[in-house]
DNA sequence: CTCCGGACATCGAATCGTTCTAAGTTAGGC
DNA sequence: GCCTAACTTAGAACGATTCGATGTCCGGAG
């Protein structure tokens, strides 16, 4: 898929200088930081950019369906610009997060109590590599 | 398995007042309150609790294992007092929740990346019965 | 080119959920 | 019945996010 910042302005978006730098901060693989995070990476490239433009910004790329929003178990929601299905696996201790592919599980019918399913969202929780090793419990 | 109130005794957990009121608000199927909710139940019962003791309470009881925290997508934490394995319904409209029972997806092996998994926790996102008909867009 | 209107950005105050703090109350072993 | 640790309380503090008021910028009409 094209980059963040060309998809935005095929749209017709107004691509201001903040805004520039925030779907900037926003491209990568595996990346979903918290709205603070893209905050400091866009005030390292254009430091008069404010906090609530972050907000606002993300706010309107997430209805845009440009990013997914993804409520954190630390009460931070984090930004993922890929927005092809896929899942997730988080480690418990530091909360890195990295992208994964598995087969959607599937809810049986007398299961589903009358509801419209939409999709299925799939987190697999671990320990990183990095948490094992430096602090196997705690 | 026995009920909470019972559960807690057995361990010796000192059961004031206030306790047994944030634990009785807790009892039944398919309960996913939030501590707000929690608060105001328990205060039905005895007023003078205070949010602080829902907190508290809230809080040990899941640093014992009694129950279940679950971030939620609108930011509240949500507590679960059925802590057998199981998977979530959820209405994308209105947040109820229903507990389900579906077969955990597994993560192969090359896209583990190195981490420990401990376990997996799946989300079905829907419409229920009452939002599909209520508000079939918006 | 200049003016205008709307879109955009900014700052700080406000709000929301939650945790902390300091002080008062209670339970139960002695 | 006392003493002390455990518990509860009200409200202040906190971090994340939203809101509101104000100021700036941009692009098209004239
Ligand atoms: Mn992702
Ligand atoms: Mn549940
Ligand atoms: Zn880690
Ligand atoms: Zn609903």
């Amino acid at each position: 898929m094209e980059p963040l910042v060309v998809r935005l302005r095929d749209r017709g978006w107004r691509l201001t200088a903040q805004r520039r730098v925030i779907a900037e901060a926003m491209t990568g693989e595996h990346t979903h930081l918290a709205a603070d995070e893209v905050f400091e990476r866009a005030r390292a490239a254009l430091p008069e950019v404010s906090r609530a433009t972050v907000y606002n910004t993300l706010n309107q790329l997430v209805a845009m369906g440009e990013l997914l929003e993804i409520s954190h178990a630390d009460g931070r929601k984090r930004y993922d610009p890929n927005v092809a299905e896929h899942h997730h696996l988080v480690c418990v201790r530091c909360g890195d997060m990295l992208d994964v592919e598995a087969d959607d599980p599937d809810l049986p019918d007398h299961q589903q109590h009358g509801f419209e399913v939409l999709g299925v969202e799939v987190t697999f929780w671990a320990y990183c590599p990095d948490c094992v090793r430096t602090g196997a419990n705690a």
